[in-house]
DNA sequence: GGATGATTATTGTCCGACAATCTGACACAC
DNA sequence: GTGTGTCAGATTGTCGGACAATAATCATCC
Protein backbone atom coordinates (compact mmCIF):
# COMPACT_ATOMS: atom_id res chain seq x y z
CA UNK A 1 0.00 0.00 0.00
CA UNK A 2 3.09 1.87 0.52
CA UNK A 3 1.37 4.54 3.03
CA UNK A 4 2.37 7.26 5.03
CA UNK A 5 6.54 7.42 4.29
CA UNK A 6 7.36 9.06 8.18
CA UNK A 7 9.11 12.44 6.76
CA UNK A 8 9.94 13.40 10.35
CA UNK A 9 10.05 9.82 12.08
CA UNK A 10 9.79 11.03 15.95
CA UNK A 11 13.13 12.85 16.04
CA UNK A 12 14.41 12.05 19.47
CA UNK A 13 18.25 12.16 19.91
CA UNK A 14 19.02 14.42 22.67
CA UNK A 15 16.74 13.79 25.77
CA UNK A 16 15.32 10.05 25.67
CA UNK A 17 17.12 8.48 29.14
CA UNK A 18 15.75 7.85 31.99
CA UNK A 19 12.27 9.11 32.58
CA UNK A 20 9.28 7.52 30.60
CA UNK A 21 6.27 9.71 29.51
CA UNK A 22 7.28 12.42 27.23
CA UNK A 23 5.18 15.07 29.77
CA UNK A 24 7.41 14.05 32.24
CA UNK A 25 10.88 14.59 30.72
CA UNK A 26 9.38 18.19 29.33
CA UNK A 27 8.12 19.02 32.81
CA UNK A 28 11.67 18.27 33.96
CA UNK A 29 13.36 20.30 31.26
CA UNK A 30 10.99 23.50 32.46
CA UNK A 31 12.11 22.99 35.56
CA UNK A 32 15.54 22.70 35.05
CA UNK A 33 15.69 25.89 33.31
CA UNK A 34 13.86 27.39 35.91
CA UNK A 35 15.79 26.71 38.87
CA UNK A 36 18.37 27.25 36.70
CA UNK A 37 17.68 30.95 35.67
CA UNK A 38 17.54 30.65 32.35
CA UNK A 39 14.12 31.61 32.79
CA UNK A 40 13.39 34.49 34.98
CA UNK A 41 10.60 34.54 36.76
CA UNK A 42 7.67 36.27 35.51
CA UNK A 43 8.04 34.90 31.74
CA UNK A 44 5.56 33.90 29.82
CA UNK A 45 5.71 29.99 28.46
CA UNK A 46 4.00 30.12 25.60
CA UNK A 47 2.63 26.92 24.57
CA UNK A 48 3.86 27.36 20.69
CA UNK A 49 7.45 28.10 21.24
CA UNK A 50 8.36 25.69 23.83
CA UNK A 51 6.47 23.02 22.14
CA UNK A 52 9.13 24.29 18.93
CA UNK A 53 12.48 24.49 21.75
CA UNK A 54 11.59 21.49 23.12
CA UNK A 55 10.35 19.28 20.62
CA UNK A 56 7.22 18.43 20.94
CA UNK A 57 3.69 19.00 20.89
CA UNK A 58 1.44 21.56 21.82
CA UNK A 59 -1.00 19.14 23.70
CA UNK A 60 2.37 17.57 25.90
CA UNK A 61 3.20 20.66 27.32
CA UNK A 62 -0.16 21.45 28.07
CA UNK A 63 0.27 18.78 30.00
CA UNK A 64 3.98 19.43 31.56
CA UNK A 65 2.43 23.18 32.11
CA UNK A 66 -0.08 22.05 34.57
CA UNK A 67 2.53 19.37 36.30
CA UNK A 68 4.02 22.90 37.13
CA UNK A 69 1.44 24.96 37.95
CA UNK A 70 0.67 22.22 40.40
CA UNK A 71 3.66 22.18 42.09
CA UNK A 72 3.56 26.15 42.45
CA UNK A 73 6.64 26.66 39.67
CA UNK A 74 3.93 28.75 37.28
CA UNK A 75 0.99 30.17 37.44
CA UNK A 76 -2.06 29.75 34.91
CA UNK A 77 -4.33 32.57 34.51
CA UNK A 78 -7.24 31.58 32.43
CA UNK A 79 -6.73 32.88 28.60
CA UNK A 80 -4.00 34.71 29.73
CA UNK A 81 -1.48 31.42 29.48
CA UNK A 82 1.20 30.57 31.94
CA UNK A 83 4.16 32.24 33.59
CA UNK A 84 6.31 31.15 35.73
CA UNK A 85 5.89 31.91 39.36
CA UNK A 86 7.42 35.04 41.14
CA UNK A 87 7.82 34.16 44.69
CA UNK A 88 6.17 37.21 47.02
CA UNK A 89 7.52 38.01 50.43
CA UNK A 90 4.13 36.87 51.44
CA UNK A 91 4.46 33.39 49.96
CA UNK A 92 7.94 32.87 51.35
CA UNK A 93 6.58 33.83 54.47
CA UNK A 94 3.67 31.38 54.24
CA UNK A 95 6.03 28.59 53.00
CA UNK A 96 8.28 28.78 56.03
CA UNK A 97 5.44 29.01 58.44
CA UNK A 98 4.23 25.86 56.82
CA UNK A 99 7.07 24.04 57.04
CA UNK A 100 7.77 24.88 60.50
CA UNK A 101 4.10 23.29 60.78
CA UNK A 102 5.11 19.80 59.14
CA UNK A 103 9.35 20.04 60.17
CA UNK A 104 8.54 20.88 63.56
CA UNK A 105 5.72 18.03 64.23
CA UNK A 106 8.75 15.68 63.18
CA UNK A 107 10.82 17.13 65.43
CA UNK A 108 8.48 16.97 68.22
CA UNK A 109 8.08 12.74 67.59
CA UNK A 110 11.65 11.84 67.41
CA UNK A 111 12.00 10.00 70.66
CA UNK A 112 8.60 8.06 69.02
CA UNK A 113 9.59 7.83 65.29
CA UNK A 114 10.75 4.53 63.96
CA UNK A 115 14.88 3.63 63.68
CA UNK A 116 15.02 3.89 60.40
CA UNK A 117 13.36 7.41 59.98
CA UNK A 118 16.13 8.96 62.41
CA UNK A 119 18.45 6.89 60.87
CA UNK A 120 17.74 8.79 57.80
CA UNK A 121 17.89 12.13 59.34
CA UNK A 122 21.48 11.41 60.49
CA UNK A 123 22.44 9.99 56.85
CA UNK A 124 20.90 13.62 55.52
CA UNK A 125 22.69 15.68 57.57
CA UNK A 126 25.88 13.72 56.42
CA UNK A 127 25.14 13.93 53.02
CA UNK A 128 24.97 17.84 53.27
CA UNK A 129 28.19 18.44 55.42
CA UNK A 130 29.55 16.16 53.52
CA UNK A 131 29.00 17.95 50.40
CA UNK A 132 29.91 20.99 52.29
CA UNK A 133 33.40 19.66 52.81
CA UNK A 134 33.60 18.30 49.31
CA UNK A 135 33.07 21.90 47.97
CA UNK A 136 29.94 20.67 45.93
CA UNK A 137 27.99 23.11 43.66
CA UNK A 138 25.71 25.71 44.68
CA UNK A 139 22.74 23.52 43.16
CA UNK A 140 23.73 20.22 45.21
CA UNK A 141 24.20 21.86 48.31
CA UNK A 142 20.55 23.46 48.12
CA UNK A 143 19.66 19.71 47.27
CA UNK A 144 21.09 18.61 50.23
CA UNK A 145 19.77 21.01 52.31
CA UNK A 146 16.16 20.57 51.82
CA UNK A 147 16.63 17.22 51.65
CA UNK A 148 17.43 17.45 55.11
CA UNK A 149 14.68 19.25 56.10
CA UNK A 150 12.17 16.70 54.61
CA UNK A 151 13.88 14.08 56.36
CA UNK A 152 12.66 15.66 59.62
CA UNK A 153 9.29 15.59 58.14
CA UNK A 154 9.56 12.03 57.74
CA UNK A 155 10.08 11.19 61.33
CA UNK A 156 6.15 11.43 60.81
CA UNK A 157 5.96 8.80 59.07
CA UNK A 158 2.91 10.29 57.49
CA UNK A 159 3.62 9.81 53.25
CA UNK A 160 1.14 12.56 52.38
CA UNK A 161 3.50 15.19 54.45
CA UNK A 162 6.44 14.34 53.44
CA UNK A 163 4.63 14.76 50.02
CA UNK A 164 3.42 17.77 50.91
CA UNK A 165 6.84 19.07 52.32
CA UNK A 166 8.47 18.15 49.38
CA UNK A 167 5.73 20.48 47.29
CA UNK A 168 6.72 23.61 49.60
CA UNK A 169 10.47 22.69 48.97
CA UNK A 170 9.64 23.17 45.37
CA UNK A 171 8.38 26.70 45.66
CA UNK A 172 11.18 27.47 48.24
CA UNK A 173 14.10 26.28 45.70
CA UNK A 174 12.44 28.30 43.15
CA UNK A 175 12.85 32.04 45.16
CA UNK A 176 16.54 30.53 46.02
CA UNK A 177 16.81 30.53 42.36
CA UNK A 178 17.03 33.50 42.34
CA UNK A 179 19.45 34.95 45.31
CA UNK A 180 22.24 32.24 44.88
CA UNK A 181 24.33 34.49 47.05
CA UNK A 182 22.75 32.28 49.75
CA UNK A 183 25.77 30.24 49.19
CA UNK A 184 27.84 31.93 51.39
CA UNK A 185 26.11 31.06 54.34
CA UNK A 186 25.90 27.45 53.70
CA UNK A 187 28.78 26.85 56.38
CA UNK A 188 26.55 28.47 59.60
CA UNK A 189 23.71 26.78 58.22
CA UNK A 190 25.20 23.29 58.69
CA UNK A 191 26.40 24.14 61.92
CA UNK A 192 22.89 24.87 62.66
CA UNK A 193 21.34 21.34 61.66
CA UNK A 194 24.14 19.88 63.32
CA UNK A 195 23.07 21.56 66.12
CA UNK A 196 19.69 20.62 65.75
CA UNK A 197 20.02 17.20 65.57
CA UNK A 198 22.10 17.53 68.52
CA UNK A 199 19.27 18.69 70.45
CA UNK A 200 17.09 15.94 69.41
CA UNK A 201 19.50 13.11 70.38
CA UNK A 202 19.79 14.36 73.34
CA UNK A 203 15.87 14.93 74.16
CA UNK A 204 15.26 18.12 74.18
CA UNK A 205 12.94 18.18 71.47
CA UNK A 206 10.79 21.20 72.80
CA UNK A 207 14.22 23.06 72.69
CA UNK A 208 14.92 21.49 69.16
CA UNK A 209 11.20 22.88 68.07
CA UNK A 210 11.83 26.22 69.12
CA UNK A 211 15.57 26.01 67.45
CA UNK A 212 14.04 25.05 64.17
CA UNK A 213 11.38 27.78 64.66
CA UNK A 214 14.53 30.48 64.85
CA UNK A 215 15.90 28.90 62.02
CA UNK A 216 13.20 29.02 59.15
CA UNK A 217 12.51 32.52 60.64
CA UNK A 218 16.00 33.33 60.02
CA UNK A 219 15.70 31.53 56.76
CA UNK A 220 12.52 33.32 55.85
CA UNK A 221 14.42 36.78 56.64
CA UNK A 222 17.51 36.15 54.50
CA UNK A 223 16.00 35.27 51.08
CA UNK A 224 13.54 38.14 51.24
CA UNK A 225 16.29 40.64 52.03
CA UNK A 226 17.74 38.78 49.24
CA UNK A 227 15.14 39.15 47.23
CA UNK A 228 14.16 42.56 48.01
CA UNK A 229 17.82 43.64 46.99
CA UNK A 230 17.57 41.83 43.55
CA UNK B 1 -16.09 27.34 -0.43
CA UNK B 2 -18.55 25.71 2.19
CA UNK B 3 -16.46 24.55 4.04
CA UNK B 4 -16.73 22.75 7.71
CA UNK B 5 -20.71 22.68 8.28
CA UNK B 6 -20.80 22.26 11.68
CA UNK B 7 -22.39 19.05 12.39
CA UNK B 8 -22.83 19.43 15.80
CA UNK B 9 -22.45 23.24 16.89
CA UNK B 10 -20.71 21.98 20.40
CA UNK B 11 -23.50 21.49 22.00
CA UNK B 12 -23.90 21.99 25.48
CA UNK B 13 -27.26 22.51 26.97
CA UNK B 14 -26.78 21.17 30.60
CA UNK B 15 -23.80 22.27 32.74
CA UNK B 16 -22.64 25.34 31.56
CA UNK B 17 -23.44 27.58 34.32
CA UNK B 18 -20.63 28.43 37.04
CA UNK B 19 -17.36 27.73 36.17
CA UNK B 20 -15.60 28.32 33.37
CA UNK B 21 -13.09 25.86 31.88
CA UNK B 22 -14.68 22.99 30.36
CA UNK B 23 -12.25 20.80 31.75
CA UNK B 24 -12.89 22.07 35.44
CA UNK B 25 -16.75 21.26 34.97
CA UNK B 26 -15.70 17.81 33.33
CA UNK B 27 -13.94 17.28 36.45
CA UNK B 28 -16.61 18.63 39.01
CA UNK B 29 -18.63 15.80 37.02
CA UNK B 30 -16.98 12.87 38.05
CA UNK B 31 -16.04 14.69 41.32
CA UNK B 32 -19.70 14.38 42.01
CA UNK B 33 -20.02 11.02 40.27
CA UNK B 34 -17.74 9.46 42.30
CA UNK B 35 -18.91 10.82 45.63
CA UNK B 36 -22.52 10.43 44.73
CA UNK B 37 -21.71 6.69 44.24
CA UNK B 38 -22.20 6.65 40.99
CA UNK B 39 -19.02 5.16 39.62
CA UNK B 40 -17.31 2.94 42.09
CA UNK B 41 -14.40 2.70 43.64
CA UNK B 42 -11.70 0.88 42.04
CA UNK B 43 -13.92 1.39 38.31
CA UNK B 44 -11.19 1.86 35.31
CA UNK B 45 -12.16 5.62 33.55
CA UNK B 46 -11.89 5.15 30.26
CA UNK B 47 -11.22 8.01 28.45
CA UNK B 48 -13.10 7.25 25.37
CA UNK B 49 -16.04 6.46 27.33
CA UNK B 50 -15.94 9.29 29.49
CA UNK B 51 -15.48 11.70 26.34
CA UNK B 52 -19.27 10.27 25.08
CA UNK B 53 -20.90 10.25 28.14
CA UNK B 54 -19.56 14.13 29.30
CA UNK B 55 -20.07 15.45 25.86
CA UNK B 56 -16.67 16.62 25.40
CA UNK B 57 -13.49 15.55 23.80
CA UNK B 58 -10.76 12.89 25.29
CA UNK B 59 -7.92 15.82 25.53
CA UNK B 60 -10.15 17.59 27.55
CA UNK B 61 -10.80 14.27 29.95
CA UNK B 62 -7.52 14.00 29.90
CA UNK B 63 -7.01 16.82 31.42
CA UNK B 64 -9.60 16.24 33.71
CA UNK B 65 -8.52 13.07 34.66
CA UNK B 66 -5.43 14.44 35.55
CA UNK B 67 -7.05 17.14 38.06
CA UNK B 68 -8.80 14.30 39.86
CA UNK B 69 -5.24 11.94 39.90
CA UNK B 70 -3.54 15.13 41.65
CA UNK B 71 -6.43 15.86 44.29
CA UNK B 72 -5.61 11.77 45.24
CA UNK B 73 -9.42 10.43 44.15
CA UNK B 74 -7.72 8.41 41.59
CA UNK B 75 -4.59 6.70 40.13
CA UNK B 76 -2.89 6.88 37.30
CA UNK B 77 -0.75 3.48 35.89
CA UNK B 78 1.73 4.29 32.97
CA UNK B 79 -0.40 3.01 30.37
CA UNK B 80 -3.16 1.41 31.76
CA UNK B 81 -5.00 4.43 32.86
CA UNK B 82 -6.85 6.38 35.45
CA UNK B 83 -8.75 4.31 38.02
CA UNK B 84 -11.14 5.51 40.64
CA UNK B 85 -8.43 5.42 44.50
CA UNK B 86 -9.66 2.64 46.74
CA UNK B 87 -8.91 3.81 50.03
CA UNK B 88 -6.76 1.37 51.63
CA UNK B 89 -6.49 1.30 55.42
CA UNK B 90 -3.31 2.45 55.47
CA UNK B 91 -4.13 5.81 53.53
CA UNK B 92 -6.68 6.23 55.77
CA UNK B 93 -4.79 6.26 58.66
CA UNK B 94 -1.66 8.78 56.61
CA UNK B 95 -5.21 11.08 56.18
CA UNK B 96 -6.12 11.25 59.58
CA UNK B 97 -2.49 11.19 61.08
CA UNK B 98 -1.57 14.41 58.50
CA UNK B 99 -4.78 16.09 59.44
CA UNK B 100 -3.76 15.51 63.15
CA UNK B 101 -0.65 17.50 62.50
CA UNK B 102 -2.33 19.75 60.28
CA UNK B 103 -5.69 20.79 62.45
CA UNK B 104 -3.77 20.38 65.96
CA UNK B 105 -1.42 23.05 64.87
CA UNK B 106 -4.46 25.11 64.20
CA UNK B 107 -5.53 23.84 68.09
CA UNK B 108 -2.65 25.03 69.15
CA UNK B 109 -2.32 28.33 67.67
CA UNK B 110 -5.63 29.61 68.96
CA UNK B 111 -4.60 31.80 71.35
CA UNK B 112 -2.59 33.91 69.07
CA UNK B 113 -4.39 33.42 65.87
CA UNK B 114 -6.37 36.17 64.49
CA UNK B 115 -10.10 36.76 65.38
CA UNK B 116 -11.27 36.82 62.39
CA UNK B 117 -10.14 33.02 61.78
CA UNK B 118 -11.35 32.43 65.33
CA UNK B 119 -14.66 33.62 64.15
CA UNK B 120 -14.48 31.67 60.97
CA UNK B 121 -13.98 28.20 63.58
CA UNK B 122 -17.13 29.59 65.45
CA UNK B 123 -19.34 29.68 62.32
CA UNK B 124 -18.20 26.38 60.70
CA UNK B 125 -19.35 24.81 63.75
CA UNK B 126 -22.47 26.88 64.05
CA UNK B 127 -23.14 25.94 60.40
CA UNK B 128 -22.75 21.97 61.39
CA UNK B 129 -24.73 21.98 64.25
CA UNK B 130 -27.65 23.94 62.54
CA UNK B 131 -27.27 21.61 59.58
CA UNK B 132 -27.47 18.81 61.92
CA UNK B 133 -30.41 20.48 63.53
CA UNK B 134 -32.15 20.94 60.23
CA UNK B 135 -31.54 17.68 59.32
CA UNK B 136 -29.62 18.29 56.29
CA UNK B 137 -28.51 15.41 54.07
CA UNK B 138 -25.43 13.26 54.50
CA UNK B 139 -23.69 15.12 52.10
CA UNK B 140 -23.99 18.15 53.16
CA UNK B 141 -23.44 16.91 57.04
CA UNK B 142 -20.44 15.94 55.37
CA UNK B 143 -19.26 18.94 53.83
CA UNK B 144 -19.89 21.21 56.68
CA UNK B 145 -18.59 18.73 58.76
CA UNK B 146 -15.07 18.71 57.02
CA UNK B 147 -15.69 22.48 57.00
CA UNK B 148 -15.10 23.02 60.32
CA UNK B 149 -11.82 20.72 60.24
CA UNK B 150 -10.55 22.92 57.90
CA UNK B 151 -11.33 25.60 59.89
CA UNK B 152 -9.04 24.83 62.63
CA UNK B 153 -6.15 24.70 60.00
CA UNK B 154 -7.08 28.07 59.31
CA UNK B 155 -6.02 29.21 62.83
CA UNK B 156 -2.28 29.12 61.56
CA UNK B 157 -3.24 31.56 59.60
CA UNK B 158 -1.12 29.85 56.21
CA UNK B 159 -2.72 29.50 52.93
CA UNK B 160 -0.63 26.14 52.26
CA UNK B 161 -1.66 24.70 54.81
CA UNK B 162 -5.47 25.41 54.27
CA UNK B 163 -4.94 24.03 50.68
CA UNK B 164 -3.23 20.79 52.11
CA UNK B 165 -6.10 20.37 54.49
CA UNK B 166 -8.85 20.60 51.77
CA UNK B 167 -6.46 17.53 49.68
CA UNK B 168 -6.49 15.93 52.64
CA UNK B 169 -10.52 16.28 53.38
CA UNK B 170 -11.34 15.13 49.18
CA UNK B 171 -9.52 12.05 50.10
CA UNK B 172 -11.58 11.07 52.87
CA UNK B 173 -14.78 11.73 50.96
CA UNK B 174 -13.76 9.30 48.64
CA UNK B 175 -13.62 7.55 51.87
CA UNK B 176 -16.53 7.71 53.73
CA UNK B 177 -18.25 8.06 50.16
CA UNK B 178 -18.39 4.24 50.73
CA UNK B 179 -20.07 3.86 54.10
CA UNK B 180 -22.77 6.50 53.89
CA UNK B 181 -23.97 4.74 57.24
CA UNK B 182 -21.92 6.85 59.24
CA UNK B 183 -24.38 9.32 59.22
CA UNK B 184 -26.20 8.24 62.23
CA UNK B 185 -23.38 9.03 64.47
CA UNK B 186 -23.84 12.71 63.37
CA UNK B 187 -25.05 14.28 66.78
CA UNK B 188 -22.00 12.44 69.08
CA UNK B 189 -19.92 14.41 66.37
CA UNK B 190 -21.38 17.66 66.96
CA UNK B 191 -21.09 17.35 70.61
CA UNK B 192 -16.95 16.38 70.45
CA UNK B 193 -16.76 19.35 67.85
CA UNK B 194 -17.99 21.48 70.78
CA UNK B 195 -16.49 20.40 73.07
CA UNK B 196 -13.38 21.02 71.07
CA UNK B 197 -14.18 24.75 71.37
CA UNK B 198 -14.85 25.01 74.45
CA UNK B 199 -11.66 23.53 75.81
CA UNK B 200 -10.03 26.10 73.32
CA UNK B 201 -12.25 29.26 74.26
CA UNK B 202 -11.47 27.93 78.15
CA UNK B 203 -7.88 28.65 76.90
CA UNK B 204 -6.79 24.70 77.61
CA UNK B 205 -4.93 24.29 74.38
CA UNK B 206 -2.75 21.24 75.72
CA UNK B 207 -6.38 19.47 76.34
CA UNK B 208 -8.10 20.93 73.45
CA UNK B 209 -4.91 18.72 71.14
CA UNK B 210 -5.62 16.29 73.14
CA UNK B 211 -8.76 15.65 72.65
CA UNK B 212 -8.37 16.10 68.66
CA UNK B 213 -6.21 13.75 68.38
CA UNK B 214 -8.55 11.16 70.33
CA UNK B 215 -11.78 12.68 68.05
CA UNK B 216 -9.37 11.70 64.84
CA UNK B 217 -8.22 8.39 65.65
CA UNK B 218 -11.99 7.33 66.98
CA UNK B 219 -12.53 8.61 63.67
CA UNK B 220 -10.26 6.98 61.33
CA UNK B 221 -11.25 3.31 63.27
CA UNK B 222 -14.69 4.30 62.70
CA UNK B 223 -14.13 4.66 58.96
CA UNK B 224 -11.77 1.91 59.05
CA UNK B 225 -13.74 -0.63 60.29
CA UNK B 226 -16.90 0.61 57.99
CA UNK B 227 -14.60 -0.21 55.19
CA UNK B 228 -14.14 -3.43 56.10
CA UNK B 229 -17.23 -4.75 56.93
CA UNK B 230 -18.95 -3.48 53.25
C1' DG C 1 -5.66 63.62 22.32
C1' DG C 2 -8.79 60.17 23.66
C1' DA C 3 -12.28 56.79 22.50
C1' DT C 4 -13.48 53.21 19.35
C1' DG C 5 -13.02 49.54 16.13
C1' DA C 6 -9.97 46.14 13.46
C1' DT C 7 -5.97 43.12 13.52
C1' DT C 8 -3.23 39.87 15.71
C1' DA C 9 -1.61 36.65 19.15
C1' DT C 10 -2.62 33.15 22.28
C1' DT C 11 -5.23 30.07 24.61
C1' DG C 12 -9.21 26.63 24.97
C1' DT C 13 -11.21 22.96 22.75
C1' DC C 14 -11.97 19.75 19.30
C1' DC C 15 -10.99 16.08 15.75
C1' DG C 16 -8.51 12.45 13.68
C1' DA C 17 -4.60 9.57 13.47
C1' DC C 18 -0.81 6.53 14.61
C1' DA C 19 2.61 4.10 17.64
C1' DA C 20 3.42 1.71 21.93
C1' DT C 21 1.71 -1.10 25.21
C1' DC C 22 -1.28 -4.15 27.59
C1' DT C 23 -5.00 -7.81 27.63
C1' DG C 24 -7.08 -11.76 26.33
C1' DA C 25 -7.95 -15.56 23.37
C1' DC C 26 -6.84 -18.80 20.09
C1' DA C 27 -3.98 -22.22 17.98
C1' DC C 28 -0.31 -25.21 18.35
C1' DA C 29 3.03 -28.34 20.41
C1' DC C 30 4.11 -31.56 23.97
C1' DG D 1 -5.16 -31.85 28.74
C1' DT D 2 -1.94 -28.42 29.79
C1' DG D 3 1.44 -25.10 28.75
C1' DT D 4 3.18 -21.73 25.59
C1' DG D 5 3.67 -18.66 21.73
C1' DT D 6 1.51 -15.63 18.78
C1' DC D 7 -1.90 -12.66 17.15
C1' DA D 8 -5.88 -9.51 17.24
C1' DG D 9 -8.39 -6.14 19.97
C1' DA D 10 -8.49 -2.43 23.18
C1' DT D 11 -6.53 1.50 25.44
C1' DT D 12 -3.31 4.89 26.29
C1' DG D 13 0.48 8.20 24.78
C1' DT D 14 1.65 11.42 21.48
C1' DC D 15 1.23 13.88 17.46
C1' DG D 16 -0.50 17.39 13.95
C1' DG D 17 -3.87 20.40 12.49
C1' DA D 18 -7.95 23.17 12.96
C1' DC D 19 -11.27 26.55 14.71
C1' DA D 20 -13.61 29.64 18.19
C1' DA D 21 -13.12 32.74 21.99
C1' DT D 22 -10.72 35.86 24.42
C1' DA D 23 -7.04 39.32 25.35
C1' DA D 24 -3.62 42.52 23.65
C1' DT D 25 -2.11 45.75 20.26
C1' DC D 26 -2.52 48.98 16.96
C1' DA D 27 -4.70 52.14 13.67
C1' DT D 28 -8.33 55.16 12.77
C1' DC D 29 -11.73 58.67 13.49
C1' DC D 30 -14.01 62.33 15.90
Amino acid sequence: MMEHMPVAPTSFATLHVEHSSTVDRAAAELRRAIFDGEIESGTPLRELALAESLGVSRPTVREALAVLVGEGLATREPNRGVNVATPEASSVRDVCQARFVLEGAGVLRWSTADQVDRDHVRASLLDYTDSIAAGASYQELNQRHLAFHVSLVGLTQSARLVSMAELLVVELKLALAQVDRMRRNAHDLADEHTELVTLMEQGDLEGAHDFLRAHLEEAADAILTALQVS
